[in-house]
DNA sequence: TCGCACTATGGGTAATTGCTCACATGATGG
DNA sequence: CCATCATGTGAGCAATTACCCATAGTGCGA
């Protein structure tokens, strides 16, 4: 006759606990006595909370520096939104200074009540963004992948980005079930003659928003680090200029794709340029500046969301 | 030729250390290293931000026993919706606890795109959650006042709810230039027959959303508190089976309005039962709950944002 | 049944934070 | 011109929190 239910779960624990701590403004002393538990295990329960996102600590204050690096975005290139959030010093990562920011936007799209296609990149700024993400019912729009989920050592850990959004936010995805980049143009073409990877292409071509990451092509390529391109991809491709890369799609200085290296190969859907719908670019880091600004010039994108370092390094470029 | 500027305003400084501290997950002492100024400034300036409520902190998990309680009130109330958050103790004014879940459903509304016209009832738990609004742009809907706002002191700092909401959010605001209750029932009238009073009460009659608070008529009853009704109008009304209040309309256990005591002079507009447009009430503490009920049962009510405790009190009632 | 690895718990302790006090600075008004 | 008050600053200290470690369960496989 005993009773098998624990009646709680340990993350309804450490919710309650977390609730206490930051909205009732208890310490973890109190919090024990109020739970019967010891203040170590109050403790370990708050700071799980954090650990686990149960908590969402957002900032309600335009600062005005900020502001003005906005507004001196939005002019020069012409963008639709811009967000540009306090940086974290030159030590920090600076993905987690925008993915609440990124975060926010993106849920301002999946709020709208009518049914949308949004099309999602990938790259560690949209996993950032995922894990900032408040759980929510968006059930009325579809989730499209512009970038293939098949990896050359087969690892999908990198790409569940649209699942993991789905996932959170109850949404249909679709992933893209082709390469990254393929070995060949022809393999390439092959995947893409496919009818379910052509149905895919299609819901992602009309897309109603876009949220992409942007990469650098300079000696710290994420898509080098990440093994889609070699060192002699690489080189050839920034001695025809290349400066940056959406989705996986390579473009020079001007924003211009370029039509050589593994352009030729890239699966998936490449980010027309002049939408005149959303398309959102997510990226930080000095190093991103000339990537950001190529994709802004021939408005791959046309809204940005960054921090203030990077906001600075592309206003300071001529 | 001396720089006059500030550059940045306290309100921003204080902004970007809790950025830092929050976001960041710096130490106060690395922040005051990263911003150039002491420690104790570093810290000063975190806890302005907290108390200007530039920090805005949200649990992101229902826990399961909040859940329970809320499915258990739909269920028994036919409410459209209903929020349940943990409770924070005894010693603690509910209204902290609430006040979040409320501005959360508060800004589900102001986010329609739709225009939609938005009335208010006055009180704490209003208050508190218009502390705890997010501020946005939210100029297409209209937020019109349902209690008068002349009191009988001439104060009228307590029922600033709707100037404020409409501050914050960028909407207009409509309040009702009427007595909250008139010494007769023909200086209501008077009142109520002036053309601006009457566009104000066409305006708030076809409000599509109402959020309001609800008060007991118990010998706490905030109506006696705020001075607007006598101990001897407070116990004809009990004698009569008053049990609550909402908008400074007095009801029964059964959520039928009163027809006597001040319900013949209260000003402004009385929340109409069976409304099919959301009407939320906002209410938290244990001596809420015959009100809580009766508001329910008649449906003057049909959403509920309250605590655990109170949750458990009302379905504790026969 | 016995390790064995793994996780959770409580005690202790160093780091971090919040608070109070005394003092400086500057504006206001007699 | 000085008193007064408000506001802001830094120092010191007590309270609070985070982390480390030893130990006690707990499930799993041999």
């Amino acid at each position: 006759m005993s009773r098998a239910e624990p009646e709680t779960t340990p993350q309804d624990d450490a919710a309650r606990a977390a609730w206490l701590y930051y909205v009732g403004g208890m310490t973890q002393d109190q919090i024990a006595g109020e739970l019967g538990i010891s203040r170590q295990r109050a403790q370990r329960l708050v700071s799980r909370a954090m650990a686990e996102g149960l908590i969402h600590v957002r900032l309600n204050h335009r600062i005005a520096a900020c502001l003005d690096l906005e507004t001196a975005l939005k002019d020069r290139f012409g963008l639709l939104r811009c967000r540009v959030v306090p940086s974290l010093g030159p030590g920090a990562d600076p993905v987690t200074a925008t993915s609440s920011a990124a975060a926010a936007e993106m849920e301002r799209f999946l709020r709208m009540p009518d049914p949308l296609v949004i099309a999602l990149g990938t790259g560690r700024a949209l996993r950032g963004m995922v894990d900032a993400l408040t759980p929510m019912e968006a059930e009325q729009h579809r989730l499209v992948s512009l970038i293939g989920n098949i990896a050359p050592d087969g690892s999908a850990s990198f790409f569940d980005v649209v699942m993991r959004i789905a996932d959170k936010v109850r949404a249909p995805h679709y992933p893209m079930p082709v390469p990254v980049i393929s070995p060949t143009p022809e393999e390439r073409a092959a995947f893409h003659a496919l009818a379910p990877v052509q149905r895919v292409v299609d819901l992602a071509r009309k897309a109603d928003v876009v949220v992409v990451g942007v990469g650098q092509m300079s000696d710290d390529a994420p898509l080098l680090a990440d093994g889609f391109v070699s060192r002699a991809e690489l080189d050839e491709m920034q001695a025809a200029g290349a400066v940056g890369e959406v989705a996986g799609w390579v473009f020079d200085s001007a924003g211009n794709y370029l039509d050589l290296g593994t352009n030729r190969r890239t699966g998936g859907v490449r980010v027309t340029p002049g939408l005149d719908r959303p398309a959102v670019g997510i990226a930080a880091g000095a190093s991103k500046a000339l990537a950001i600004i190529g994709a802004m010039k021939s408005r791959i994108i046309n809204s940005l969301v960054t921090d203030e370092a990077t906001a600075t390094a592309i206003l300071n470029r001529p």
